[in-house]
DNA sequence: CATGAATGAGTTTTCATTCAT
DNA sequence: TATGAATGAAAACTCATTCAT
């Protein structure tokens, strides 16, 4: 799995050049993880894909293109399993809550393309409001149905990325351990005016849908 | 004083070695806060230092060594200068909410070193704990006071940060107004479990004290 | 005229291999007079031509044959048209002057084609003959006819054509106006010993005959 | 001496940094002269230098840089030798003529020089107001001393560069014996109006005084 | 014939670091 | 201490050319 890499098994049955491309997608998601967006150099890129460095230019114009690129595919895929397994709660306070915990449950899953997506968080604007569309829905509905009394803005949505980024951090740096997803929950729906004791219950009661998984993510028609 | 730099400005009297490490850590700040850390380069740093570049070796192993001095000194003054300011202030709730509001007002005063302190958090992890020194007894103030009633431990103070150098960061882009340090403020306190009421005056009540300022930071002794 | 190019216009009759050799053709034509032999790729040349960059290889060994495929082309095509321009003069002088002024006007009429003759002159020392073999015998002529007193060889030919090139090349720049051609013919004819007021006249006076023109030039079968 | 280098020979009492800055030019004019402008890299001038690539940019910004610098200071010797070693000479038949035989030399002594001139000229409009400023002079005074009877405009004096560029560069390739000065003076001669004898004699006569040399070129003052 | 992905050597340029002065 | 020229490894990127389809 981790030597095939997410992206070549999503193009296993496309045509040779959507392999290549999906080779140094991979290798890509790897570095930009493991060495940083600076520090991962094209060549490297190359070689860990298995190809020539001028094929890497065959396919991207740079190493900002092969990034917003991978990052768009991972935050497209996270999102679109996020709303997927959420399609029939409709408590603000369970969607939000459940949010962030599959969310920061990436960590666990994919290192390699949690601490990607992490990075690309602060190199893509775009990419935050990607991620954040179902959030600013479920924190207003949230004040509809009377149980947020925060205001709902650009600054409360920044402070709760922020929150779950740093869970999703921490947890993929090995500082916290798996429950890192509840405890950023709780933390949040205290912070939106939840009370304490239903705050506690939403974020750490047993979850009996399968983790987020990320393969599926990239070839919903299969999966 | 933003064409002499801190650093000059504390090492004025001491000798000329002194003030050729400080004209190289004003330039480090300077160049970090600018480009990054990666992108600011050695050559560069001694051009803005306006000494040889041969000379930088003479004060710092590498550019690494330098990121550290200047982000430790940087911390070590925002942290005694944080406590001094809050030498009478007895309730958590209240030590707690200045401590963050005057930790973000740092972006308005100095930008250079809040980006450079910005960066540094996520550089060294020794800088964390540097400061979050004092955060941690006020929380545990907090939970002794009665008003805290979430878990003091490492998982919340680095949830702290994260909001904290969040609301910071989003200063420093612009993204944010001069009011970043209170909206944070007040999310962190009811996170904490102080009531909402309560938690907006003390967010937001007017701080008569003077802002930050960096300069005495470096002078205790002097000042 | 300008979108299809010369060379294609010319194999519109031709087999569909014929066309594509053509449009490559007419591409180098294109990207050697824009950018110069070097800075034109071959990628560059199959983008222009609408194929793919591995037929290029097909209709050529490498850039230097189809560099020399289309100066030789270019420069029959200039020679033949020359020539038949001129079956009725049997002057030297007014053929000399007549075929510096023809030759300069090609600048006016396909600039791609004036640069890259221009540039090939340099490239390619068979060119160089070809191009002058008429010139020669009218040099001669002139000699036998009493109207030039110069000495006709190597060196003559070869500043003569620096002159002519240099008038061309000034013109396609717009360094020179059009009157380049006459300006040059007349400075020719001095140096070959013809009377000054006569060398005047001859440079100057009025042409009948329409100009160069290049389509003609590359299909005189058809025509 | 094609081994040190004239930069060089003329850096040697001056310091390191000029004498490698004189390497590196050595082995530009050198390179130029073989492969010519584009196809010399600036590895290989480095390499050609023995310096470490590194040291190139320490020197020069890039290409453009060091070919201006060769060129302008090739110029700026060939103009200043030419104008001392015509001081006495008052006649302007006598002056073009000696100009354009003494340039034309510059081929025999040293030829890389010449070639880097002559690809230079091509490059950098300013060099040919550099190289025809005292051309201008003499083709003035030939008209008021009413022995030229061309206009003297911007058109002849290229025309003129032309010429003596096409004999130099003949020179060079070997196409044309020592004698390509004489030749092509003598047809300049013609064309601006001199009578031919005239031409013919004060082309070829002897020339008594030493031919153009170099390396003195660079330092008058050693010289 | 035509395709176009793949190649890999080669180019320009940057930069942390060393060292003789 | 301070200098600054020199270093050379490594980065991004280009491009003529090949080859399987």
């Amino acid at each position: 799995m981790t030597s095939t890499g997410l992206f070549v098994w999503e193009a296993q049955n496309l045509g040779k050049s959507a392999r290549t491309r999906a080779r140094l997608m991979d290798a890509a998601v790897q570095l930009f993880a493991r060495d940083g967006f600076e520090a991962a150099s094209v060549n490297e890129i190359a070689r860990v894909a298995d190809v020539a460095n001028g094929t890497f230019y065959v396919h991207f114009r740079d190493k900002d293109e092969i990034a917003a690129a991978v990052a768009f595919r991972i935050a497209e895929g996270v999102v679109r399993q996020l709303d997927d397994a959420m399609a029939e709660v409709t408590d603000a306070v369970e969607r939000v809550s459940l949010g962030t915990r599959r969310f920061v449950g990436l960590a666990a899953s994919v290192p390699d393309w949690g601490r990607a997506l992490f990075r690309a968080v602060w190199l893509f604007d775009d990419l935050r409001s990607e991620l954040t569309q179902y959030l600013r829905a479920d924190l207003n509905l949230g004040v509809r149905q009377g149980v947020f009394t925060a205001t709902i803005d650009d600054f409360l949505i920044d402070t709760f990325v922020a929150m779950a980024l740093n869970a999703l951090f921490g947890q993929l740096q090995g500082a916290f351990g798996s429950d890192a997803g509840s405890r950023v929950a709780e933390l949040q729906l205290r912070m939106l005016g939840v009370p304490a004791e239903t705050a506690r219950q939403q974020a750490w009661r047993q979850i009996d849908e399968p983790p987020l998984q990320l393969a599926p993510l990239l070839r919903p028609a299969a999966g």
